[in-house]
DNA sequence: CCGGGATGGTTAAACGCTTAATATCCTAGA
DNA sequence: TCTAGGATATTAAGCGTTTAACCATCCCGG
C-alpha cells in the first residue's frame, strides 16, 4: 500500500502541509534542504505515490482528458478510430494529460454518451470520437450532454453542427472524392462500398453520391450501392456475390482501406485483374493501401492531422475557455496504380 | 457546470445525505418517493453529475484501471497491443471498470513505468504491458515497483518472472515456431526478420533460434537475422537489400505480419514469386495476413484470449486479493498458403 | 534596540462524496 | 398506555491533498 501525506509527516516530524509543499514544488524555499532530504527517504521508504484523485478534488483539475467514443466496433479494434486516439494522446501526453475512457459496451444506442459522462465529473476536459451513425437529432442532444458538463470539450468526426463548439472536421469525410476520381478517369459503372447503412455520415455521402450520378447523367442503379460494414469478411462475401452477378463494373469505390484491400481480393478470387479489369478505390491512406499488391489509390483523410488538431484545439480550450473554433481538415487523394486511369471518357 | 450533491440538496430541501443515498441506490427504502422524485428533478435542472474523484476517494475504490504501456511505438499504432488492448477494455467494461492511460511518451526508459504510476494512486488496479524490450533486471525492477503500488495487477506479456504474481504469458510468444514450420517444410536457408534488437524476448528468440538451427546441423549465418523494427519500411528496404546480394534463401520468418506481408511486396519487387520461389510465414493472424495475396501462413498468438484472460485474472484479483496464477495461452499454426511445403527434405 | 525581511514552518478550511451512527415520527400490536 | 419497529431523514467524521493565511525565529543595518 502506498502511504499517504500524513504518514510521512508523521515519520519526518513535520506538519502534511511541508510534505505537500515540498512534494508539489520540488524547488520550492518554504522547505529547507534538511527537511526535503527527509521527506525524499521517507516518501521512498514508505513508497509514497500522490493519490490522483484527492489531489484532483482539492485542485480542481485532474490532468485527465474523457475520451468518449459511441461505437459498436469493439474500441481499439479500428485503425480509423486507433489514428484518431494516436494522434490525441500524443500530443495530450506531452503536456502531462492521462486519457480516461469509460465503460462502453461497443453500442450505439442514443443514450450511450450521456451514460459515458454520467460518473464522469472531474475530468478537465472530454474528447468526443466520431457519431456519424448517428441523425442529427441524437448528434445534437450529445453535444448538449457535453456541453451542460461546462467543461471544455472538442468534436472529432461529428458531423458539423451549427453551434458554436470546438469541432474538427476531415473535410472529405462525407464526401465521395474516391468515386469522383473514378468517373474522372472514364468509369462509369462503379460500384459503391459504404461502412454502414445510417447516420448522417452516410445520409450525406448517398446525397453526393447521387449529385455525382445526376452530374454526369449516370442512372442511379441501387444494386451499385453495397455495405461493407468496415468488415472484412463482410466486403469479401458482397463483393464477391455481385461480381458473380454482373461484369459491366469497371470500378470498385469504398469508404475504407480495409475493405478496398478486401473488394482486391474479392475481385482477385474471380479472375479478374486490378487494375486491368477492375479499378479500385480505398480510403484512408492506411498501411493496407500501402501493403496490397498493387497498393491502392486512396482519399488520405489525414486521419493523424485530425487527432493532433483536435489536441491542440482541447489544450487551447482549457488554457482560453471560451475559444470556439472549427478546425477543417483537407484531404488529398492518394495516387498509386489500383486504378486504370486511361478508360476513354464516357465509356462504361 | 454540474452541479454538486449540496446544492441539489438545498434545492430540494433535504440533507446532502439524503441525495446521496439515493442517487447511489435508486432502489433505496430510506428516501421516499415524493423525495426521490424532486431529488430527480433538481438533479436534471442542475446537471448533476457525480465527481469521480470525490466519489472514489470517499469510497475507497475507482472503477478504474490503469493501464500501463511502455514502448517506444505511439500508444494505439501497434495493431499487437490494439488488439490485447480491446481485449482487456471489453472485458473490463462490462464489469464497470473505465480504462486509465497515463501520459507516455513513446519511450522505453527503464524510468518509464515508474513515472507512469508516480501520480496514479488510486486507481483499483493495474495492467502492464509486454515489456519484453527490457532486460530481465529492469523488468523486476518494474514489476516490484508495480507491486509496491499494493493494488491488484497483472502483467501481459512480459516474460515471465519467478516471484508469485498474476502473469498472463503467450507460449509462443517467445518461440520461433514459424520458423521451425519452414524447416519441417525442407526450408534450410531461412531468413529471419526480429523486430527489434534489445530486450529479454528478443535474447530468448534468438537463443531458440540457435538450438533450432544446432538441432538441424545448419550453420548460424548472421547474415540471415535482420531487424525490421516492426515497420513496413525497414522491413522492405532491409529485405530487398539481402535478396540482392544473395539468391539462395528460400524461406522468411517475421516476427510480425506486417514485417511478413512487408517482406512479401519486398519479394514481389525483386520478381521473385510466393511460395513458388520464396515462402514467408508471419505471426499475430493479424488482418494483414489474410488480406495478402497469398494469404499468410502465420503463428497465431491468441492475443485476444491474452486481453480476455488478463482481465478476468485482474478482476479475479480485485474480488480475492491474494490470487496468484500465470495464465499460459499457447499459440498455433494457422497454415494458408504462403509457404512452399513440398520441398524435399534437406535440400537448400 | 528597533524595524523589516528572509527562512522555515503551521493551521485550518475546503474539495465533493460516502457512510456509520443516530434521531424523529408514526403506526400497530400488546 | 406503552413499546417495538418501520419509514425517513440527519449528523458528522473521514477520504488524501492543496492552499491561503498566519506565525515564529533569526539576522542585519541603522
Amino acid at each position: 500500500m502506498s502511504g499517504s501525506l500524513k504518514e510521512i509527516a508523521e515519520q519526518v516530524g513535520v506538519s502534511i502541509a511541508t510534505v505537500s509543499i515540498y512534494l508539489s514544488d520540488p524547488e520550492t524555499r518554504r522547505v529547507s534542504a534538511a527537511t526535503k532530504k527527509k521527506i525524499d527517504k521517507a516518501a521512498e521508504s514508505l513508497n509514497y505515490r500522490r493519490n490522483l484523485f484527492a489531489s484532483s478534488l482539492s485542485r480542481h483539475r485532474s490532468m485527465v482528458i474523457g475520451i468518449i467514443v459511441p461505437t459498436n466496433i469493439p474500441l481499439f479494434q479500428n485503425s480509423y478510430t486507433n489514428t484518431l486516439l494516436s494522434g490525441v494522446q500524443n500530443r495530450l501526453a506531452a503536456d502531462g494529460y492521462s486519457l480516461l475512457f469509460f465503460p462502453s459496451s461497443a453500442t450505439t444506442s442514443p443514450e450511450i454518451v450521456r451514460e459515458q459522462l454520467r460518473h464522469s465529473a472531474g475530468c478537465d476536459g472530454y474528447v468526443l470520437f466520431s457519431t456519424g451513425f448517428c441523425s442529427m437529432d441524437h448528434i445534437n442532444t450529445n453535444i448538449r450532454e457535453l456541453r451542460d458538463t461546462g467543461k471544455p470539450f472538442v468534436t472529432v468526426n461529428v458531423p458539423e453542427v451549427d453551434e458554436p463548439i470546438n469541432q474538427v472536421l476531415m473535410t472529405d469525410l462525407e464526401s465521395i472524392l474516391g468515386l469522383e476520381f473514378l468517373f474522372e478517369s472514364g468509369h462509369r459503372t462503379v460500384l459503391l462500398v459504404l461502412g454502414r447503412r445510417d447516420g448522417e455520415h452516410m445520409r450525406l455521402i448517398l446525397e453526393e453520391y447521387r449529385a455525382a450520378l445526376k452530374k454526369r447523367n449516370i442512372p442511379l442503379d441501387h444494386n451499385l450501392v453495397i455495405y461493407g460494414n468496415y468488415s472484412r469478411e463482410d466486403t469479401y462475401i458482397k463483393v464477391t456475390r455481385i461480381l458473380e452477378s454482373r461484369s459491366d463494373i469497371t470500378g470498385i469505390c469504398c469508404m475504407s482501406d480495409l475493405m478496398a484491400a478486401s473488394a482486391l481480393s474479392a475481385v482477385r478470387s474471380k479472375g479478374l485483374t486490378v487494375p486491368g479489369d477492375i479499378s479500385i478505390v480505398g480510403r484512408n491512406n492506411s498501411v493496407h493501401s500501402l501493403l496490397s499488391d498493387p497498393p491502392l489509390t486512396t482519399l488520405d483523410l489525414k486521419v493523424a492531422e485530425a487527432g493532433l488538431g483536435a489536441a491542440d484545439l482541447l489544450l487551447e480550450t482549457i488554457a482560453a475557455p471560451d475559444t470556439v473554433r472549427t478546425l477543417r481538415i483537407p484531404g488529398e487523394m492518394v495516387v498509386r496504380s489500383s486504378v486504370n486511369e486511361q478508360l476513354p471518357k464516357g465509356e462504361g
